[in-house]
Formats: structure tokens, sequence, C-alpha cells
DNA sequence: CTATGTCATCTAATCGTTTAGGTCAATAGA
DNA sequence: TCTATTGACCTAAACGATTAGATGACATAG
């Protein structure tokens, strides 16, 4: 069916040498006098030759991809993931490895196969919910790395941004500006956290409280999941009180429908209600006003993280490199 | 480094076979006696086997992987990829099949050289621009499978959704609730159409007008990028003439800036003006009022696409069978 | 009782690379 | 002139699976 491919062996015997020159020459990796080199590069030109990747593949035990696993298959539709794999992309492909997606997993049953039939060299491993599994990854010794994971121990190579610190930045800008009841519509309840980060937007929050000499308000925390639903219907269970003169949102989604539930109620943003979201996605300027929110550079954590991946499976991964913590910059506009 | 992987011939020493039984066990691929068949798999589990990926794939000639390829790195920022992927991740697991992702490519040498190198055994290629590239493509022999391009010839595999009739559709509803004035806001300039659907969407604006017996005034088709900002600037300068009483556009994220431009200026949706938007994004409920908007089931488009490509690849795609136009729904909220 | 067929399993070649260990000239040093 | 040394290249054995063709045991037919 497929037209038979050129091996090494064709272009050895076209150019009159033997397959180990022409190995050398295509990975140069032994000396070749620089006639010989030329005719092999003109046979391998000739017959439109590639290196078969999975002869190379078996005989180096090493398949040059890598694989990225989302904790939830739902994650896909966070336009991030793209941004993320873009910068994981470039990374990679800079050292010529390939990603290789697979879908999210149950347990790591179908990882680990990938890894022992050689697959893949390693995983970068999205944004997992604490539990056995997470503490059955910690005793691998397969390459991999974590994303989006504040909480790994030292020494496991994580790539993270400080979303607590983010969180608090945001706190401490509506304090600044004189706001002193401030809410927060985070995710999940507490009693169901299984998202860690999730967990530290909270503890942002009341870290930013405590720093702005406020104390936390319990009646001004409601939780939520993460949808624009979410941060209307949140929104309204605050109103129902006397309102608060700040809103701090763990995601841009909430901070959309809580500005909607806002105005809805007849009060403006930021006058009488400031709103921060945070994310800094599309959805930040899909509001009027459009929102204060933080950003986090998605596409270089992508990239750092890959990078980081790469050292680890090329064992040049040294002591105290491990964890990369990425800065959060508050983008202020108009809702607040 | 990494424990060495057991292999079939240690499989088939435990068990006291040849490796030709293992194999036969493994692959289901001839007769083995049952009590055979026991001993093999008590060797394999006992000793944790996987069939090493790379020498199977060598001596098949066969990757069991696919390639999905974006033309421009901007689309990752759409959440429709991530759950496209998620469709096709389904349908390619489910036969034993892995996703390797190209970063976008300027030309195709990149995705030949994987096909020739034996990395992949096919690929999906997303919204392709029109051209040279396009040309050469469809002279290839290779498994691929072109997704959202309606205007492929007939014969080569093609999954997209009908953008035309989905336009029309919204058109036909803005109509038939006594909107006459009605207005475009598309995607680039015709001028610099490179992105076929974009040009799909257009065509549907005209043909719902047409079916409507409306005649598409030029003044109410108005181009931009297909950004929120975007749709704020386009409706501005609608808004700056006679102001048309509804307006269609291609996709969601311009039909939110349409909204807040419309509001901005004192009028209301959807008293005033009606608004439509395009994809059924989480952005269409990021609106008040909601946005009336045409879904397609990007999910299902990424599963067929991908069950597509499989069948090419194992020779099962009956001549007939290659064209799937994916039907849209419009769905009516408050901005209608 | 021999000839034939069937079944379960084996032997060994093969896929396309990489690379340790040789070989053979040409050059350098004594 | 004779040995070392070096550089350029080659031979052949892996790597870990698949599979065509061979083998031997056993059952069946004539």
């Amino acid at each position: 069916m497929t037209a038979r491919r050129t091996t090494m062996r064709e272009v050895a015997l076209k150019a009159g040498v033997s397959v180990f020159t022409v190995s050398a020459v295509v990975n140069d990796s032994a000396k070749v006098a620089t006639n010989t080199r030329q005719s092999v590069l003109e046979a391998m030109r000739v017959l439109d030759f590639e290196p078969n990747h999975a002869a190379r593949a078996m005989k180096l035990a090493k398949s040059m991809s890598v694989t990225y696993v989302v904790s939830d298959p739902d994650q896909f539709t966070d336009e991030a993931v793209g941004v993320n794999l873009a910068g994981m992309l470039e990374a990679l492909g800079a050292h010529g490895y390939n990603l290789v997606i697979e879908s999210a997993l149950k347990d790591f049953s179908e990882l680990k196969r990938a890894l022992r039939q050689g697959r893949i060299d390693g995983a970068i491993l999205s944004a997992m919910p604490p539990g056995p599994m997470l503490e059955e990854l910690l005793l691998w010794t397969q390459p991999f790395v974590l994303f989006d994971q504040p909480s790994a121990p030292l020494g496991v190579p994580t790539v993270f941004a400080s979303y607590r610190s983010g969180i608090a930045a945001a706190v401490d800008h509506v304090s600044a500006r004189g706001r002193r009841r401030i809410a927060f519509i985070g995710g999940p309840p507490v009693a169901q956290l299984n998202v860690l980060h999730n967990l530290e937007r909270y503890a942002g929050f009341t870290e930013g409280c405590r720093s702005a000499g406020i104390a936390a308000d319990p009646t001004l925390i409601v939780n939520s999941d993460f949808s624009i639903q979410g941060g209307r219907a949140a929104m309204r269970r605050l109103l129902e009180q006397t309102p608060p003169d700040a809103v701090v949102c763990a995601t841009d989604r909430l901070a959309v429908g809580a500005v909607h539930a806002i105005q809805a109620h007849g009060l403006r943003v930021p006058d009488d209600i400031a709103v921060t979201g945070f994310n800094d996605s599309e959805f930040a300027i899909a509001t009027d006003p459009m929102l204060t929110t933080a950003r986090f550079p998605v596409r270089e954590m992508g990239f750092r993280a890959a990078e980081l991946l790469i050292r680890r499976i090329e064992g040049r991964l040294l002591p105290g490199q491990e964890r990369l913590e990425i800065p959060i910059d508050l983008i202020v506009r108009g809702s607040t």
C-alpha cells in the first residue's frame, strides 16, 4: 500500500559505503571524511531517505515523546489548556520530542503501561487532585513533572503559579482603594475540595485579609463551581445580606457572573461594588466594565514544565532546580 | 537507569514455551491450548510484562498514532480545540491509537517527515487555509482527513459543520421575528479571507437574506477580527449610521462585543436590536441577556474525524463515506 | 497397517537501526 | 627502515517483537 520506505542499507549501497557510515552522517556520531559525507548526503537526497523512527526508538530504548495528562476530561474545555499546550510544544520541539495526549485517567494504569511499553519517556501531570494517586506518584522513579501543584514536596519537579499570592494581591488592591467589606467567591466548598489550587486561592484570600488588617468575615465567603452561572448564583446569595463593597473571585468566569448579578440587582460596578477576576482570560474583557484580574503566563509555564521534564529525562536536572514558582501580575481595569 | 524491561524471551523461558507462543497469546494471533495459555499469562503477570511498542511498530511498520495539525498556533487559544481533542481521543483510544500533537506548520515538510519516518500513520488537518498547501495535500496518498473544510473536493475525507446553513438559520430566525434591517459582523475582510469557514459564514448570511426576501445591504456588512474588542468596534461602526434592528455575528465573541457596544450606546437588546452569536461557546452565556447562538457538536465532530481517519488508515473507508456534514442547531435565548 | 490430515507448537529469518570491536592505510617518531 | 599512532571506515551482533514454514504427535480414513 504505502510505498516502501528507503532504508539505510539502500543509501549505503548507492553511496558505496557501509550502513555504519550512513548512520554516522545522519547522527553526526563519528568522524566522516568530507567527500564521503557529501556522497552520503547526495544519496540520501536522491533516495529521499528518512531514518525509521521505530527502529531507532527500539535500539536506543527511547521514544522521544512525552505525554500530558489532565486529571479531568473537562479540563480540555479550559482555554488555558490550549495555550499551555502551545508552550509545551515549543520547548519539546526544540529538543526533538513529540507530545502525545492521553485522555484523562481514573488511575495511573494506562500511564504506567505507556511508560513500560516504552511508548513515552515521561509525563507532565496537570493539577492532579491530592489523594492516594498522588501519593503513589511521588514514589515513582520514572520521569514526570507536576503542573499546578504548589503543595508538592521539595525535590519533586513542579511548575506552578502562586495563586495564593495572586489572590492576596487582589485583596490588597481593593483594600488599598478603601474597601473594607470584602467578599470571596471560590470554587467548590472547602469540604469537597479536591483541586489543590482551589485551596490555595482560598488561602490567598484569608492571607490578603490578614495583611490588610481586615477580619475575614465567614458570611462573605461563598463557594460555587467555576462557571459563569455559578458566579451569578453566588453573587445573588451575597446580595441577600448587607452587600459587600468588593468581591474577589477565584476565576474570571465567576467574576463575569458576579458582575451580571450586581448589575441586575441595580447596583453599579465598581462604584457600589468592586469586582476582581482571576486568570486574565478572554472573559476578563467580556464584561462592562472590564475586569481587574490576575495574569500568569500560561504559555511560559507550559514551556518551563516541558523543559523541566526533558532535563529530568536526560538526567540533567540538578538538585534545587526542581521547583519553579511563576509570579503573578495584577492587571487593573475598570471593575475596581 | 530505568529498570530493564521484561521481554518476550524471558516470559517464554519462564513459561517453558517459545516466543512464538507468547506472541500468540499476547495478540491472540494463533490457536493456543488452554493450559499453555494459562501458564503464559501467569508468567506475564509474574514478570510484569508489557510488549515493547517500538519493536512492534518496527516489525509491523505501523506506529499506531496519528497527529492533529492546526493551521495557526493561535487556534490553540480557542476553547473548541480542547473539546475537539476530547472527541478525537475517545475514538482513537477505542482503537488503540495515540494522538500526537504537532505544533502548527508553515509548510508540510515536518508532517511529511513524520509520516516518512513512520512516527505517525495519518493526520487530521484542521481548517487549512486554501492555497498551494491545500492543493498539494489533495494529491497525497497518505491517510489524512480534513476538518472544517466544506469546500474540499468529493472523495477527500472531510468532516465539517454546515456553518453556511447555521448562519442562514440565524438570519431566518430574526427575520421571522419581524426584523428587516439585518446586519452582519464577520471575520477578517473578504479581500484577506484565508480561512475557509469564514467565507462560508458570509455566504450563509447572503443566502439567509435571499431566502427571507431581504436585499442584503452592503452598508450593513462589516468585517472585523474574531475578538470581543473587534465586535465592539464593528458594532460602533454600525451605530454611526441608521442602526440595524438585528445583528448576526460570525462568532460568539463578536456578539459579546456587539451587545456591549449597543448597551453602551443606550439601546437595548433585544428590544431595539436583536443579536445572534455563533458556536454556543461559554461566551454565549457571558452577556445579559444571553445569546441566541448556533450550536454544533464539536466533540462529536472530533470523534467522527478520528473514526474516519482510522478507517482510512486501515483501508476500510468505502467510497461515498468520505464526506461528513454535521448539522447545526440554533439555540434561542434572550438576545433575540 | 499405512497414508493423510489436523493441531499445537517451534525454529529461525526479518524489520531498520546503533555501535563495540576490528581492519587497513597513511603518517609520525625513533 | 621499522614500529606506533592515528583516522576513516567496516563487520556483525544486538534491540524485541512478528510470522512463514517446519516439525512431531495424534486422530482418522482406506
